[in-house]
DNA sequence: CTAATATGCAACCTGGAGGTTGCTTAAGAT
DNA sequence: ATCTTAAGCAACCTCCAGGTTGCATATTAG
């Protein structure tokens, strides 16, 4: 659970970000796209989007493969399961805090 | 829905930092505590604790109220449910891919 | 073969994140 | 009245995130 934790940080820290946010928005739809594809539409340049994606293949959002000459970028849903489990796990902490507090309270 | 995704990054971002997460799994427990409390157990000085309550406030992920010379923080569920729905999307989208992909498949 | 396209690599810049120390002020405790 | 504990404020430091430009390399198109 500890050793989970450590590995959740740095997912969140990855969607911590605009533009990231979006790579992830336009990836998840399924198909795979290029660098280029994915800077298109883009006010940043290729290097920028290059290094967010590096970003996002760290935290294992996302992965790259080489066609030919260019490298095409496909989401990964697990990580972000992952997180989704902390939150659920907090927010169960927090509602059966609630609980506790209404159960005092009727006494 | 875009005006939605502006507000979503900070909380990620705030997510992004295993001190940070402690704070919020102890927060999310339900009992508000002073920044001397969750300075308590932690390897860092209550300053830099202070910030990254500060950080967490910011993103709206927790709140401060003054008592008597204490500052008590407390755990706030709104802008976590914000980023669940935003999970929610992503894998909703992935999934819709992916059963787009075998439908074709089987063509 | 040559031109155009897609990417990689490296240097460089700037701002802000994360952390510390030192000092001040407010509020309880004795 | 005094001591102690809680917190705020400000200056300062270091390091890395995010972005750019420039150049080199691989692959596809004509």
């Amino acid at each position: 659970m500890a050793a989970k934790r450590q590995t959740r940080a740095p997912v969140f820290a990855a969607l911590g970000d605009e533009t990231r946010l979006a790579l992830v928005a336009k990836l998840c739809g399924g198909r795979p796209c290029s660098i280029s594809q994915l800077t298109r539409g883009s006010k940043l340049t290729r290097q920028a989007i290059t290094k967010h994606l590096r970003v996002l293949e760290s935290a294992g959002v996302v992965h790259s493969i080489r066609m030919g000459r260019e490298s095409r970028f496909e989401f990964d849903p697990q990580p972000l399961e992952g997180i989704r489990k902390y939150l659920d796990f907090v927010s169960e902490q927090w509602d059966q805090a609630l609980s506790r507090l209404t159960s005092f309270v009727e006494d």
